[in-house]
DNA sequence: TGTAATTTGGTATGGTTCATAACAATTATC
DNA sequence: GATAATTGTTATGAACCATACCAAATTACA
């Protein structure tokens, strides 16, 4: 039960609004939002991606499709489930994100004779080499600036936590 | 210019799809990706706010109208588009999360006697009351689930690591 | 003072992401 | 060989995010 800040009673009736604008040019108080981890989280999040959009932007790729290239690279000849799960993506979403990537002569998707329902996937050249200039830009210009933030030893530190929360929470 | 991995020319033709399936069932590689800050984030993230969710299920409360209860407890008297623009949302759509919150009797729209333009929000009694159980909620559940994983020192560093990404990147 | 510019809450709207159900083709199970 | 499960896909709707625009009110300023 919390008392009203209301001096007295007043049920339910006319309220008069607070303070007459003592502060009115203040900058608002965080309070206990700034200790919830995921409040800052999702902020820094949002930052995070926002620069690796602009570091990015020659190339034209987001995060996910970044991601997608990334992971076919270092796993080729899997197939759509296969990738789009260990990317937390659901296989219907997953279509047209690899649409685009194929329209962009980026990646083939193609029958498997094994298994004639699956597609395996394959980095193109182009695929290839744009995942090559995707790295560069990632580690010179977005990761770095983090690195120079954060300093090493915290940006390392920082990654450990991430990937514990992700996998252990 | 990158090469492709094929041994001999096959100049766009029919190409074969590699390696029969020697590793099947195998853990995939997640390579350069687990370097990458902003993948680890995302991913932390969505299970932290996953978590929140579910201990918050008795009060029914999302992150973000959590986080507008409460910092509208710390800063009563502000009117929509302060509170929104210090959360980062947009005015527009922070209208219909104010309906949501107001339709439950947890805040109140106020016309301000100085500005007729503006509102001036409010928490109600009940409103006060769910912020208050909430908090318990967070503290309790969520919040100490993720001390108790990191360890209080790391979870400290990693506030200030998440408050200095939003801030200075 | 009166008119233009700005601000506030709101509507409408479209884009992107995310989640579920269903389906045809294919493969696995028994 | 009938049934169940899997794969890629379509369709669809919810939730979230961003932009343009509007009326009412306030402010700026000529």
């Amino acid at each position: 039960m919390t008392v009203s800040k209301a001096p007295n009673g007043d049920p339910r009736g006319h309220v008069e609004p607070p303070d007459l604008d003592e502060d009115a040019g203040a900058a608002l108080q965080l309070g206990e939002l700034s200790e919830l981890l995921g409040y800052s989280l999702k902020r820094a999040q949002l930052k995070v991606f926002e620069d690796f959009l602009r570091c990015m932007a020659p190339l034209q790729l987001t995060p996910a499709q970044f991601s997608v290239l990334l992971l076919l690279d270092n796993n080729p000849g899997r197939n759509q489930t296969e990738i789009a799960n260990t990317l937390g993506i659901l296989r219907p979403n997953f279509v047209s994100l690899l649409d685009a990537l194929e329209s962009r002569d980026l990646l083939t998707r193609m029958r498997s004779p094994h298994d004639r329902r699956s597609h395996v996937l394959m980095l193109t050249d182009k695929g290839r080499a744009t995942l090559a200039r995707a790295k560069k830009l990632v580690a010179t210009r977005h990761e770095a600036r983090l690195i120079e933030l954060l300093g090493p030893a915290n940006h390392k530190a920082l990654l450990g936590m991430m990937a514990t929360i992700a996998r252990d929470f």
